[in-house]
DNA sequence: CTAGTTGCAAAGAGTTTGCATGGCG
DNA sequence: CGCCATGCAAACTCTTTGCAACTAG
């Protein structure tokens, strides 16, 4: 059940480490990757970047007029706290904490129940700055 | 470079009119409109929801946490707007209307200076069901 | 040694395209 | 009748899965 230290792994999270405010698909990194000669195969790196989702130390979205994920670094532990806000027009991955966000979970837990992963919510939307341009 | 009237562009129009209030995947547009006797094929479905698209009258977006896109009209006020839950262990999208995430809109837009795009936030967490099991 | 991990190739799912037929105007 | 639209099936793209070889602990 524990995890193993694999070379693969260790070179994902160096590149999303090197590459935090920017997004990527699957195949640019496959690409980034191939041209640092850090080749990994298609396979792993989709199961490497859903278990990365799944920790909270990547986020995914997808764009309304694409069809494909895009994965970035939403930081490790440092961002257990607060909620992330992503800006569809310049991509920035904006983090926030607030208290009225919190009582959400208890809200939709209440009156959907539902139990919610609070972690893992990301708000897409236009940041002031893309909003008022 | 007209458009034509056909039987087919009806039956999609009507479609979206009488269920403006959600969202529907083409999968369960093919589905539904199979129901009703209104079968219309694939190709055409989909060229006629990028049509739709294009002229603005259905708006396409895809949940973070899904991989596919999904149709609703666009037209009118009297749209609300809706919500996905993502079960992360059966893997279901529900899909809620609640006035309270609602409020959740303004409050970030007046605390944080971000205009949120509703209908792409995905709350992860675990359904009512799986959560019993 | 054991259990987790990799990578290839094949399978899947959703969407798009080619082309002959059919329908609107 | 001309042009656009339809529908089937094949092609495509992105992603997932099966499985045997491999590697960290």
């Amino acid at each position: 059940m524990s995890e193993y230290n694999t070379k693969q792994r260790e070179v994902l999270l160096r590149f999303f480490n090197d590459n935090m405010h920017h997004h990527f698909t699957a195949a640019e990194i496959e690409l980034e990757l191939a041209k640092r000669g850090e080749k990994l195969g298609k396979a792993t790196l989709y199961r490497r970047l859903e278990r990365l989702v799944d920790e909270g130390v990547v986020r995914r979205f997808v764009a309304d007029d694409a069809r494909v994920s895009c994965y970035q670094y939403a930081g490790g532990d440092e961002c257990k706290n607060h909620y992330h806000l992503k800006c569809l027009k310049c991509g920035e991955l904006l983090h926030v904490e607030c208290d009225y966000l919190d009582e959400m979970g208890s809200h939709v837990l209440e009156h959907h129940g539902f139990v919610v992963d609070i972690q893992k919510i990301t708000i897409c939307g236009v940041c002031e700055r893309c909003a008022k341009a």
